[in-house]
RNA sequence: UGGGGGAUAGUUUAAUGGUAGAACUGCGGACUCUGACUCCGUUAGUCUAGGUUCGAAUCCUAGUCCCCCAGCCA
C-alpha cells in the first residue's frame, strides 16, 4: 500500500486524546507524566511507561514532567532517585526543567486534608490495622463503619492537627475519607489519606510524621502539574473512581487517568520483589548484571536507547495482559547494532593452525572493512602471520557435506586473507584436537582466487602472536523457561534459572586493535555477535567484553533439529 | 459466589458495519568474502452459541476463559 494511503495506526491512548483534543478539553493541551517510586531500580517495564509517556507529549507537542511518587519513606532512598533520573534520561526521555517530587507537595495536601475533613468527608480514624480490615469487610460482604465515622469536624480538625504534631504513636490514628462502607470497590470503603509514620524521609527529613497514602497523592500531584492524561498500569483501574473523587471533593483540575497493561516478557521475571530476592541472593552479581532486564543491566548487556524506545514503540499498547516473546527485545538491539557496530574479527574458543608453507617470521598486513555494507565506515589493517587461531567450531574431523567450514582435505577462506586448506590435525593425549596443520594458495590473497574457483565457507581469524588476550563473557536467558514466575510444584521461581546463562571465556583471542577498545563501545565480532567493552571491569590494554546478542545462526538451528 | 477489566495467526498488534492487514517467530528459497545482513515466497487468526443486517472482529443476547481488588505499599 501507497505510505500516503495508510493511516497510521492510533493506539487506543492515541484514539483518547485525539477525541479529547477534538472537544477542546485541556484548551488543546497534552501533558504527561512519569511517575515512578524511588524505593527500586527501574526495568524494561518502566522502559515501556517511559516511552509511551514521553513519545506521546513530543507526538502532540506536549509535555512531559517526571516527578518521584515519594510518599512512604520506609522504602525510599536518594540512591534509587539518582539512579531513576540517570536511566531515564539515558534513555532519551526529557523532562525539560521539570523534575518533582510528590514530597513538594506535602503543605498543599495537608491543606486539602483540612478543607476535606472541614467539609465533613474525612475523619480520624483510630481503628488499628487488624481492626480495620475487620471493619472493610470482604469482597462480598460490605463493611461495617467505622465506631469515628461520625466524629464531628471541630473534633476531627483537632485530631489531625495532633497526629500531625507528633502527639499519637504510629500507627494510631489514620485520617481517612468518608466515602462508602458499602461500596462493591474496596478502594471506595473509607480509604487511608494520612498515616502515623516516624520515619526519616530522603527529602523532607524528620519534618513530618504523618505521610500521605498514594490515593491522597497521586491525582492531586498531576492536577498541580496540570497533568491532562495521567497514564498509568491496569492495577490501578479499581482506584481510578478514588482519583476522580479527590479531584472533585477538591474542586482542582481533573485529569483523565488512563490505565493499559504493563509490559511481560518471555523468559525472565519483572516484579521488583523476585528481581530484588534474585540480587540479594546473589544469583546475580547485582542490579547492573548484563542478565538483568534492568535498564543498568541493559545498558550493562550494550543495549541501545534507541533499540530499547524502538522495542516499546513495535510492542504497542493495549488493555490485555500480554506476554511479548524475548526474541523482539533481541531483534530490536540487532537491528540497532548491525546498523552501528564496527566489524571485528575475535576468536571466543580458539583452535591454533600452523599454515605450513607460509614463511615462518613473514608478517603481512591485510585491509578489512569495517561495515561491509557501509563504506563510509572505513577500514583497517589486520596482521596475517604463519600461525593463526580459528574457532574450533569451525572444525569438525567427521564433517557432514553440507559442513562449510574446516575438516581435512577442505578448503575455506580466511576473511579478508588466504584460501586455506587443511592437511593434517594434532591430538594431545586424551584425544582433544589442539592443532590444525594447513597450507594457503598465495594467489588468493585478499581472499579471491584468479582462477576463479570458490569455497563455500568463510571463516574469521586472528593471527597467533599479535593476538589480544581477552575475558568475554557470553549471556543467555536468566531463566530455562518462559514463564519463569510460574514455580514448578513443590519448587520457587528460582529452580527456573537457567544454569547456563553466563559462560566465561578467559582465553578469547581477538585482532590486535581491539586492546584499545574504549569502554562502552560496541563491535559485531564476525560470525559471532554483538559485544560490549564493559565499562566497569576493562582496564586499559585489557578489555573485558559482554555478549550483547548473538548473531542469528541458521546453520547450529538446523544441526539441532 | 461482589466489583472492575480483557479475549483477532505461535507471539504482539491493526481494521471502529464493507476484501481480516502488519511485525516478530516458524518453514522454504535467492544472494553472500559474516551460514550475518538483505530480498522473495509461505504456514497460520476474529473465545463459544445464537440473533440483527445485503453484509458482523465490529451491533444485540446468553455463555466460556483469563487478569486485578480485602496494605496504615505504590
Amino acid at each position: 500500500m501507497p505510505p500516503e494511503e495508510k493511516a497510521a495506526s492510533r493506539n487506543f491512548i492515541q484514539q483518547i486524546i485525539d477525541a479529547d483534543l477534538a472537544a477542546g478539553k485541556n484548551d488543546g493541551r497534552v501533558h504527561t507524566r512519569f511517575p515512578p517510586e524511588p524505593n527500586g531500580y527501574l526495568h524494561i517495564g518502566h522502559a515501556k511507561s517511559i516511552c509511551l509517556n514521553s513519545a506521546l507529549a513530543r507526538e502532540y507537542d506536549g509535555k512531559f514532567n517526571l516527578r518521584f511518587d515519594d510518599t512512604n519513606p520506609a522504602k525510599e532512598e536518594q540512591e534509587y532517585v539518582d539512579a531513576i533520573t540517570d536511566d531515564i534520561r539515558w534513555l532519551g526521555a526529557d523532562w525539560e526543567d521539570r523534575l518533582f517530587f510528590a514530597s513538594d507537595y506535602f503543605d498543599q495536601l495537608y491543606a486539602w486534608a483540612v478543607q476535606l475533613v472541614e467539609a465533613g468527608k474525612a475523619y480520624v480514624c483510630q481503628l488499628d490495622a487488624e481492626q480495620m480490615r475487620e471493619y472493610r469487610g470482604t469482597l462480598t460482604e460490605p463493611g461495617k463503619p467505622s465506631p469515628y465515622r461520625e466524629r464531628p469536624p471541630a473534633e476531627n480538625l483537632a485530631l489531625l492537627e495532633q497526629m500531625k504534631a507528633g502527639e499519637f504513636p504510629d500507627g494510631s490514628h489514620t485520617l481517612r475519607a468518608k466515602i462508602d462502607m458499602a461500596s462493591p470497590n474496596l478502594n471506595l470503603r473509607d480509604p487511608v489519606m494520612y498515616r502515623i509514620k516516624r520515619a526519616h524521609h530522603h527529602r523532607t527529613g524528620d519534618r513530618w510524621c504523618i505521610y500521605p497514602s498514594y490515593d491522597f497523592t497521586h491525582g492531586q500531584s498531576d492536577s498541580i502539574e496540570g497533568i491532562t492524561h495521567s497514564i498509568c498500569t491496569l492495577e490501578f483501574e479499581n482506584h481510578r473512581p478514588l482519583y476522580d473523587w479527590f479531584c472533585q471533593s477538591l474542586g482542582i483540575h481533573h485529569p483523565q487517568q488512563i490505565e493499559f497493561a504493563r509490559l511481560n516478557l518471555t523468559y525472565t521475571v519483572m516484579s521488583k520483589r523476585l528481581l530484588l530476592q534474585l540480587v540479594n541472593e546473589k544469583h546475580v552479581a547485582g542490579w547492573d548484571d548484563p542478565r538483568m532486564l534492568t535498564i543498568r543491566g541493559l545498558r550493562r548487556r550494550g543495549y541501545t536507547p534507541s533499540a530499547i524506545r524502538a522495542f516499546c514503540e513495535r510492542i504497542g499498547v493495549a488493555k490485555a495482559n500480554s506476554t511479548i516473546d524475548m526474541a523482539w527485545l533481541e531483534d530490536a538491539i540487532r537491528e540497532d547494532l548491525n546498523e552501528h557496530a564496527p566489524r571485528a574479527m575475535g576468536v571466543l574458543r580458539p583452535l591454533k593452525v600452523v599454515i605450513e608453507n607460509y614463511p615462518a617470521g613473514q608478517v603481512e598486513q591485510l585491509e578489512a572493512a569495517n561495515h561491509p555494507q557501509k563504506p563510509e565506515m572505513g577500514t583497517r589493517q589486520i596482521p596475517f602471520s604463519r600461525e593463526i587461531y580459528v574457532e574450533q567450531d569451525d572444525f569438525m574431523e567427521d564433517a557432514p557435506k553440507k559442513f562449510f567450514r574446516l575438516s581435512v582435505g577442505r578448503e575455506v577462506r580466511l576473511r579478508y586473507a588466504y584460501f586455506i586448506t587443511c592437511t593434517d590435525l594434532v591430538k594431545d593425549s586424551d584425544g582433544n584436537i589442539v592443532e590444525l596443520r594447513c597450507t594457503y594458495d598465495p594467489a588468493t590473497k585478499g581472499g579471491n582466487a584468479p582462477d576463479g574457483r570458490k569455497v563455500k565457507g568463510t571463516i574469521h581469524w586472528v593471527s597467533a602472536p599479535h593476538a589480544v588476550n581477552a575475558s568475554v563473557r557470553l549471556y543467555d536467558h536468566l531463566f530455562a523457561v518462559e514463564e519463569p514466575g510460574k514455580a514448578p510444584a513443590g519448587g520457587t521461581f528460582l529452580d527456573n534459572l537457567n544454569p547456563n546463562s553466563l559462560e566465561l571465556l578467559a582465553d578469547a583471542q581477538l585482532e590486535p586493535a581491539l586492546r584499545d577498545a574504549e569502554p562502552g563501545s560496541q563491535f559485531q565480532f564476525e560470525r559471532n555477535g554483538y559485544f560490549f567493552v564493559d565499562p566497569v571491569d576493562s582496564k586499559p590494554g585489557k578489555p573485558v567484553f559482554n555478549r550483547t546478542a548473538t548473531l542469528r545462526d541458521s546453520w547450529t538451528k538446523n544441526e539441532l533439529s
